[in-house]
DNA sequence: TCGGGTGGTGGGAGCGCTTCCACACTTACG
DNA sequence: CGTAAGTGTGGAAGCGCTCCCACCACCCGA
């Protein structure tokens, strides 16, 4: 009685291996195998005989051995240099997520998420990419004191930046959108509004789409002949644009013009000019960056520059996949977007 | 020289095994593998050759090879059976993730994110972890006809709920927050204060949060032998709350009070609210639910129901470590946290 | 009739690791 | 001084899979 329930026991703890399914077949292992992957060579009699002991047994191959000899894990890296609530909260890294995913799902690849702080999380974290854990890294909203971009291409694994990345440009893959060409647009809206005392909420000065849409604001300023000196940094939050947009009203009070560097921080912006009994646009025209939804919902809807980050995030998963399937080293590759103005009621 | 070349290549593609850590060492890959974990019955002179040559060496263990034999992969599933824009974006799924992140993390075990909506994904799923993959799973925002937690209690996969599951709840382990006394002391709040017609914005009914604190609306509607009439259910999106608000005041525009089962809703009805000229709290007061920051942000300020959302996550992570410690079967565990009403400005 | 494909197959060698087991070699005790 | 109980150690057996290679039919053209 015990003997049978022990071997009851036994079997019903582990799982089916290859060589039940190819002793139930009736073929051979190396067989059975075949069937089971690309199929190659193998007879149409073999084939079904394995399917169907597969389904009868309930078979599922056991991903570390086969990872074992292969020496791939069929799994990519989501990093995310910023393990913050806002990061998650922001709509650009939720339709950056679902985006990768969905194509990574497709080819049964699975996301692991590698959320870091500065510090020892972050030699956690390049410790786990060394180790290839993973066939490959997307990495998200990446800082310039990370140095994550120099990091990966000195070890050679396969992966994709969303956003330029601040060193190594030349030698990873990243995809972005011209946000340079966007601050510009964004701010010659309002100098062909008629503004003439434009401020900006830029974004943090250690994240290239913080710089670059600065420096296209700063680029449309000077050709417009009009002073660029009112600039405040936010967090690409909308505390963060609550509270630089106060600032700017106290050290700036004739405002009548303002390019915020997202929609999330315009929209506090726009929170402030309210408490400031500014009225949107006739006293201060406003446009904000991103266009992920939020611009749609304030009040007023904001004008501002659409960012087509769904797109991003797709072609982001596709440089990856290109790379691990020509199994070459990684390759430089960038996909620029252009972005492109939205109007609306806010400018 | 083409043979010198090829040697330094493939030394240069392979990274170091056990096997050269013990050569190096001079001790045999039994003793290097036992001073590299937990180290037991190694002596210290041993132990510092092995550890001289993972240093000399950059060796880091094949984590497909361990797996192979431990039968542990060191890796967890956080499952989101909703691969929506709306998931991510909410501060309640953001905070969720941190805290599980945190506490895995500290143990070194990786996160992987399932991401699936019903149907076809749904299954890959399933596949994915009864294929062992994973050593246990997180399910979060889980819906009544996904079965999800029927599916996990028969697989006996160790996992957490976060949020109480519909079916199989004695079955598996969940943390949560007591919804139907919170909604209760919304509504409480808000009799207390007066109001005599008292709508609510429901969280969606297929999900055990929407529902419990409807529930708890209900009994202190009754209690107060007030009628429980206006009911309308939104999503948890900022949108769905304002198109909830929008018809409740069609429907009972004589409202003087409003539960809302969440803050994004709230704000949405906030907004709603404003456009149709009524004043909070003056005309209709307001509660909303979870007290995640954006309740502090409105205008006016949301008194809202605080849910320890950071303590649920941390204690569902470490549910799950116990299920994983203790090598068991996944044992039915559940720890639900009181909520607590935080008295702002909206009522 | 025979060499030379060609589709299909199984044996077997690993992938890199953990861990059981047997074997020294010490030390302590009756 | 023999025995018992530790300590450390290395040999070797796998974990479950893929894939190389040898092999066997069989059919074809010469």
């Amino acid at each position: 009685m015990t003997r049978v329930m022990d071997d009851d026991s036994v079997r019903s703890e582990s799982l089916p291996t290859l060589d039940e399914v190819a002793r139930v077949a009736g073929v051979s292992r190396a067989t059975a195998s075949r069937a089971i992957n690309g199929g190659d060579k193998v007879s149409q009699k073999s084939r079904d005989a394995v399917e169907a002991a597969v389904l009868a047994l309930g078979y599922a191959p056991n991903p570390a051995a086969r990872s074992l000899v292969t020496r791939r894990t069929d799994s990519v890296a989501l990093v995310v240099p910023e393990p913050d609530d806002r990061v998650f909260s922001d709509p650009f890294f939720a339709r950056t997520l679902r985006g990768v995913s969905r194509v990574l799902g497709a080819r049964d690849l699975q996301l692991v998420l590698l959320l870091t702080g500065p510090g020892k999380e972050e030699q956690r974290m390049l410790r786990y990419l060394r180790n290839r854990h993973i066939d490959g890294a997307i990495v998200v909203s990446h800082h310039r004191e990370d140095h994550l971009s120099d990091h990966l291409a000195a070890m050679g694994l396969p992966c994709v930046f969303v956003g330029r990345p601040w060193t190594s440009a030349d030698k990873v893959a990243y995809v972005d959108t011209d946000n340079i060409a966007g601050g510009n647009a964004a701010t010659e809206a309002l100098v062909q509004r008629g503004c003439r005392r434009i401020g900006t909420i830029a974004g943090p000065p250690d994240m290239t789409a913080g710089v670059d849409r600065l420096l296209g604001w700063r680029m449309a300023m000077l050709q417009a002949r009009l002073s660029d000196d009112a600039v405040v940094h936010g967090d690409f939050t909308e505390a963060g644009g609550e509270a630089a947009a106060e600032q700017l009203l106290r050290e700036h009070p004739d405002l009548d013009g303002l390019a915020v560097a997202s929609d999330l921080m315009a929209l506090g912006a726009l929170r402030a000019l309210a408490r400031a009994g500014r009225r949107v646009p006739d006293d201060v025209a406003v446009v904000g960056y991103d266009d992920l939804g939020v611009a749609e919902r304030t009040s007023p809807p904001l004008t501002t520059v659409h960012a087509p980050v769904g797109d991003m995030a797709d072609q982001a998963a596709r440089l990856l996949l290109e790379q691990l399937d020509d199994g070459s080293r990684p390759r430089a590759m960038r996909i620029v977007f252009p972005p492109s103005l939205v109007r609306r009621a806010s400018a």
